[in-house]
RNA sequence: UGAUCACUGGUGCAAUUGGCAGCACAACUGAUUUUGGUUCAGUAAGUUCCUGGUUCGAGUCCAGGGUGAUCAACCA
């Protein structure tokens, strides 16, 4: 019994939020927060970004702060509007408002000019005539200074000549570029008069063709921050050695001046996330598209099955730090599993039927079984469910030559159906290959869900559809893209060489309750048992197609596994 | 062999900033259960990378070492 005051509350901050509540003690931005969420869009987005949504979003929510959508489009090469509308779409779903504060790097490309021009004019920025190979070949390495270009010391008069010829189009592109004028003999490379424009004669998807020079990451990047009024510039840490280079900029010319913060990008077991990865699994045809339930991409993820709830506190269970780490998959999948056990209505469906006559209930006779829709949830309520003399149940819910510990059916042994009977095996009909093909059981009219008087008891309960009213469904089981936890980085093999090949199985011919004729897609429902599903798209008014979107944790079959 | 940044149970993050190393996931027991789910109770798991220093006291500060990551596109 010791002081009490220990647990006096006390949130711990991440690091982040230490800087920013240093800031708010120092003033350093009069107390605001305002972030920015700043893809390129040259891609889709994937669970990596949502991360930094979240983090973006939830800091600036916390502090009572904006967050700014800002598309950095400075370059028309491999930038198209396609993408613009997907981010937007992704960022929406997951609950993020940008309110009205949706903006491009290419909205500023006047003002982006005219801050290159003062640079020029304080003597800041020169023209190069170099070519890229020269360029590259005189920037020296880590550990040798490079060397100065020849043109690196032209006056501030044709500098501004030069550039103002690169921006009417009257210079071939690669012929010049406007180099930051720092230091060649930096430590750090960036600094070596870094490339802050280029000539570049493709349309852009926004400004179309009024533009032939563009801006390079580090010059408009900052800027728009700055622009913008941003605070806090958060990134990744592999941009922590241009830090230098974006105080630079911003010192020179006097703006207004973000914070930038870096933190370690989301890795994840048995997935790889780099845009350029998971473009080669799209376009090499590993998945069906960037939307295929096996992506990490949010809108994999989504047609999965996948909440934004479960995204969110997925991301928020993670943390942020500046370790280079790798997040275990199984806290995503217990992530939505906790999510979709709150919300998921309770269902019956078979995936692999393996057909039951009972063989002493009333041929031409249907009940309908109450059952209740999510034990989870009172306010949800009860459905009844046709039951008949015929059913479906699971293969794998019948055994011949049941291990120790098996509690489903056996020959001459007994099971519940689930808010049904309890019934009995009493013959098992095979094929002349000897697979069974049919089990002929009886059940116990007094045992009937919640008005049971057989004094019966069984240890096992099992899911069923009665086979005159079940609803024939396709569904798709998926399993982790990547048969190893670190698909990457392995020397003289391919990301691609691990992958699973059974990441994917189709089942088309399995059985639900006839209550599931009505879902829509992307309804998510517990399949009792199963696991969590949800209707996919490629659905027909003929035929619903169901993706798992993740199993229900199995001790049972974690035991078996291991037994092997 | 350069610069920068990181090292805390298997994994991811905490530790009220110098005061008894804790939470979650994963693992393992058991109870409950008409889902082998959920829920509940519990167990195990750490030389806080190493060595030294400062201090009454170091995961935290200092020095040296080790390991890892990042950086040499007219990509972002």
């Amino acid at each position: 019994m010791e002081t009490e005051n220990k647990t006096t509350e006390y949130e711990p901050l991440n690091f982040i939020e230490q800087i920013i509540e240093e800031h708010n003690r120092t003033n350093r931005f009069n107390k605001k927060v305002h972030t920015r969420f700043p893809p390129e869009p040259n891609g889709y987005l994937h669970i990596g970004h949502a991360k930094s949504i979240c983090l973006n979003f939830g800091l600036a929510e916390k502090y009572n702060g904006l967050t700014n959508l800002r598309f950095d489009d400075t370059n028309p090469e491999t930038e198209d509007v396609e993408y613009v509308n997907a981010i937007e779409e992704d960022v929406k779903w997951l609950g993020f408002d940008w309110q009205d504060r949706k903006f491009f790097a290419s909205d500023y490309f006047e003002q982006l000019y005219q801050y290159a021009v003062q640079l020029i004019r304080l003597g800041k920025a020169y023209v190069d005539d170099q070519t890229a190979e020269e360029i590259s070949n005189t920037r020296g390495t880590p550990t040798i200074a490079g060397k100065e270009s020849p043109y690196r010391n032209r006056s501030i008069e044709e500098n501004l000549a030069l550039f103002e010829a690169m921006k009417r189009g009257e210079v071939e592109e690669g012929a010049k570029v406007l180099r930051a004028k720092i230091d060649m003999a930096s430590p750090n490379m960036h600094m070596r008069d870094p490339v802050i424009y280029r000539i570049k004669k493709t349309p852009h998807h926004r400004t179309g063709t009024k533009w032939c020079i563009y801006p390079m990451y580090d010059f408009a990047h900052c800027l728009s921050d700055a622009i913008e009024g941003i605070t806090h510039s958060i990134c990744t840490l592999e941009f922590e050695v241009h830090r230098p280079l974006y105080d630079w900029i911003l010192d020179q010319l006097g703006t207004h001046h973000p914070q930038q913060i870096e933190f370690a990008r989301l890795n994840l077991t048995y997935t790889v996330m780099s845009k350029r990865k998971l473009k080669i699994l799209v376009e090499q045809g590993y998945v069906n598209g960037w939307d295929d339930p096996r992506m990490p991409t949010i809108s994999g993820l989504r047609r999965r099955g996948y909440t934004p709830e479960a995204i969110r506190n997925f991301a928020q269970k993670i943390g942020v730090s500046r370790r280079d780490t790798i997040v275990d998959i199984a806290l995503l999948e217990f992530s939505v599993r906790e999510h979709l056990n709150k919300i998921c209505p309770r269902v019956m469906a078979v995936l692999n039927p393996l057909k039951v006559i009972i063989t002493n209930y009333p041929e031409n006779q249907t009940e309908n079984l109450i059952t209740e829709n999510n034990p989870e949830d009172e306010t949800a309520g009860n459905r009844t469910i046709p039951f008949s003399r015929e059913i479906w149940i699971e293969r794998d819910d019948f055994m011949e030559n049941p291990p120790k510990g098996y509690f489903r059916l056996t020959p001459k042994g007994m099971v519940r159906l689930k808010s049904a009977y309890i019934i009995q095996c009493e013959e098992v009909i095979k094929d002349r290959e000897g697979n069974i093909i049919e089990l002929h059981c009886r059940y116990f009219e007094n045992s009937k869900s919640g008005n049971d008087t057989s004094g019966l008891k069984v240890k096992g309960t099992i899911h069923w559809v009665s086979v005159a009213h079940a609803l024939p469904i396709e569904v798709r089981l998926y399993d982790r893209l990547f048969e190893v936890e670190e698909p990457e980085g392995h020397e003289g093999k391919e990301f691609t060489e691990f992958i699973n090949p059974n990441s994917l199985q189709i089942l088309p011919k399995c059985f639900a309750e006839p209550s599931l004729a009505k879902a829509k897609v992307g309804d998510k429902f517990q399949f009792q048992r199963l696991g969590y599903f949800c209707v996919d798209k490629d659905s027909t008014p003929e035929k619903l197609v169901f993706n798992r979107t993740i199993t229900l944790k199995d001790t049972w079959a974690k035991e078996q596994k291991k037994n092997n």
